[in-house]
RNA sequence: GCCCCGGUAGCUCAGCCCGGUAGAGCGACGGCUUUGUAAGCCGUAAGUCCUGGGAUCGAAGCCCAGCCGGGGCUCCA
């Protein structure tokens, strides 16, 4: 819904012709009203506003008392106005959101006239001209709803089985899970404080974009292969689990019309992503759960398929609070590399979601890092299936922290939350899995099992090593937490954008250099050369900004010798090396990971200036 | 969404308290220097001081509203 607000001294009205067909009756006196001293509320209820027209009606009456008071009238004028919104609400919405608001203003003790809806009628307006005389709004039905809160209990489960209170974990805590004992089950508030992340992804231009909706990102040329690789080496973990997997593409916005698609919004709650197109109303994909289940529905599956994946890497939007946005974390649109596993039964399903645990556990090891659990699931599920616990809980090798949630609440029996703590010591979530048993059915998914019976799978939906940006967002965190140690905060050498640079002395060497890029290309190393008329200093200095990992200066000295000094960036040395013993190295650091040729101009001078260091 | 802090040149920031001609470093550009491992020297150009409104003879500065960012809260299927 949208208002306009004018602080009139003088409004008048009169009712002139129909507009539409199912104008509000209308008898001779309310067809003309003249007040003095009015807040005159021009009102467009929009599509969408039929959602919940009593939260609309009530945030709207909200807003305009909180400006009646402040410019200090007791008269409020409604008067519908269809000239506010390109996107109206139906006639059969409108007027009862209309009359419900005139009724709260009422009850607030206003003075409250409302003109009739569906006509064309002539008025007379005088505006006081003052800084709040004219305030046009935008109203939600979001706003005021607060969900009931969830009862959920917190208990830690300790590797040995033992269930114990939170609180009492404390006395012996493990210095990471501790932080999410506090924080989650304690709610203890967070340290705080600005991180520094922040500034490493502004030098690989990974930043908001201003001219979107905030929680927008974009990527710079950097940003942009680093992205590319991360989205390769998500699919590449997805095969690894050794399923049959169908990689499959689709769109990011579905018809709300569709009760599957309706219903799981429904699940999804207030944060859903929303766009009106000509009649229909959308809601942006949140994941990839709507492409892969409405294409799957239609596939014929017998038993002897299941289990088997399907994959998309799903740009995936949510209407987070714009409050609780944060950059490669909580963004309005993300990337998600979602697998979904469809299971012959529960049984499978626990084997499957093992088969995933292990490797998001591999995943983040690989990174030097340990993640701390949640463990979303309900009291039932867990006493029934104690020793699957128990088996998840060893690969942790450490407590983790289970939240039991009411019965018949969620489409999923077990939901696992995998969070690192992050450089500011606080948990941060970045993989997931969850046991779903409610969407098979409300989406039509069903295999035909070994007695020609018709079932419907649970599925395992998981994103392995979290969304692209949650990935960024521990690598960089992994980079900080260096920092910390005082190393040098660098990027893995599998995503640095450029592995080796080489800075020839003076322009004398360029040849030279240029072969050795060739030969460093050869093998697959992304390399470049500064050969900007600069010092050697100056040059070197920049690549250390860049956190380019081997750093090779090339002289006269070098000329024929068969070896050249390198700046290792990983161990802080200089070091002679011949191009075999680098490139051994270098092909040491990356293997097993994705790899994308340089997409940029060999040389630096023919670079544009976008780097901010 | 709520509370606190901030928004000044492409970037990082000073100036704001106490109103009176818009500042620095980096970067860009031009010249000198021909360079050996984290900033060589000199010069030039560059700003709707976030936007809109208000009080004032006069606003980057004071007041109000909004937008954007950072932190905290709430939220996190």
């Amino acid at each position: 819904m949208r208002i306009l607000l004018i602080h009139s001294s003088h409004f008048e009205y009169e009712v002139r012709d129909r507009a539409i067909e199912e104008a509000e009756p209308t008898s001779e006196k309310e067809g003309k009203d003249s007040i003095d001293e009015a807040l005159v509320a021009f009102c467009s209820v929009e599509s969408g506003d039929e959602r919940d027209n009593d939260a609309v009606a009530s945030n709207a009456a909200r807003e305009i008392s909180k400006v009646a008071s402040t410019v200090k009238v007791k008269n409020i004028v409604v008067y519908p106005y269809a000239h506010l919104s390109s996107n109206l609400g139906s006639p059969s919405t409108a007027v009862p959101i209309l009359r419900k608001l005139a009724e709260l203003l009422v009850s607030e003790g206003y003075n409250v006239r409302r003109s009739p809806f569906g006509y064309y009628k002539s008025f007379k307006l005088e505006c006081k001209g003052h800084p709040l005389s004219e305030l046009s709004k935008t109203i939600t039905a979001e706003k005021e709803r607060r969900p009931a809160v969830l009862e959920t209990r917190y208990a830690v489960l300790e590797t040995d089985g033992r269930l114990i209170e939170p609180r009492e974990y404390l006395q012996h805590p493990h210095p990471e899970f501790r932080f999410l004992v506090e924080k989650e089950a304690l709610r203890r508030e967070l340290p705080g404080g600005e991180p520094r992340y922040l500034e490493y992804c502004r030098k690989f231009g990974i930043e908001w974009e201003p001219y979107s909706d905030v929680g927008h990102m974009r990527y710079g040329p950097e940003g942009t292969l680093i992205f590319e690789l991360i989205t390769d080496y998500a699919w590449q973990k997805a095969c690894e689990l050794g399923l049959p997997l169908l990689q499959v593409r689709g769109t990011n916005m579905f018809d709300l019309s569709i009760p599957a698609v309706r219903e799981h919004a429904a699940l999804f709650g207030d944060r859903l992503y929303e766009v009106g197109v000509e009649e229909k109303q959308f809601v942006l994909r949140y994941a990839a759960c709507h492409q892969q289940f409405s294409m799957v529905k239609d596939w014929t599956l017998s038993y002897r398929q299941l289990p088997f994946g399907t994959f998309e890497l799903a740009d995936s939007y949510r209407l987070e609070q714009s409050g609780e946005l944060l950059l490669c974390f909580r963004v309005r649109k993300l990337h998600m590399p979602d697998l979904h596993i469809y299971c012959r039964d529960l049984e499978d399903a626990k084997k499957a979601s093992m088969k995933v645990h292990e490797k998001i556990y591999s995943e983040i090891r690989k990174l030097g890092r340990e993640y701390v659990s949640i463990y979303n699931t309900t009291r039932g599920f867990f006493e029934q299936n104690r020793d699957f616990f128990a088996d998840l809980v060893k690969v942790e090798g450490k407590p983790v922290l289970l939240n039991f949630v009411p019965d018949g609440v969620f489409y999923w029996v077990l939901n696992v939350e995998y969070t690192i703590i992050d450089a500011l010591d606080r948990p941060r979530e970045i993989a997931t899995f969850q046991i779903d048993i409610g969407n098979a059915e409300r989406f039509g998914i069903a295999y035909i099992d070994h007695d020609g019976s018709r079932r419907f799978p649970p599925i395992i939906h998981t994103a392995l090593i979290g969304t692209i940006e949650r990935y960024l967002f521990s690598i960089f965190d992994c980079a900080a937490k260096a920092e910390d140690r005082g190393q040098k905060p660098s990027l893995p050498v599998w995503l640095s954008p450029i592995q080796a640079r080489i800075v020839p002395v003076t322009m004398d060497q360029l040849r030279d250099a240029n072969r050795i890029a060739d030969e460093l290309e050869k093998k697959d190393i992304r390399v470049d050369i500064d050969d900007r008329e600069e010092t050697v200093q100056k040059r070197v200095r920049e690549a250390e900004i860049s956190w380019i990992p081997y750093i090779i200066v090339l002289g006269q000295k070098e000329a024929g010798a068969g070896s050249f000094p390198v700046r290792v960036r990983a161990r802080g040395t200089v070091e002679t090396m011949t191009l075999d013993s680098l490139v051994a190295e270098l092909r040491e650091q990356t293997k097993d990971y994705p790899f994308t040729r340089s997409p940029f101009p060999r040389t630096l001078s023919t670079r544009p200036g976008y780097r901010k260091s």
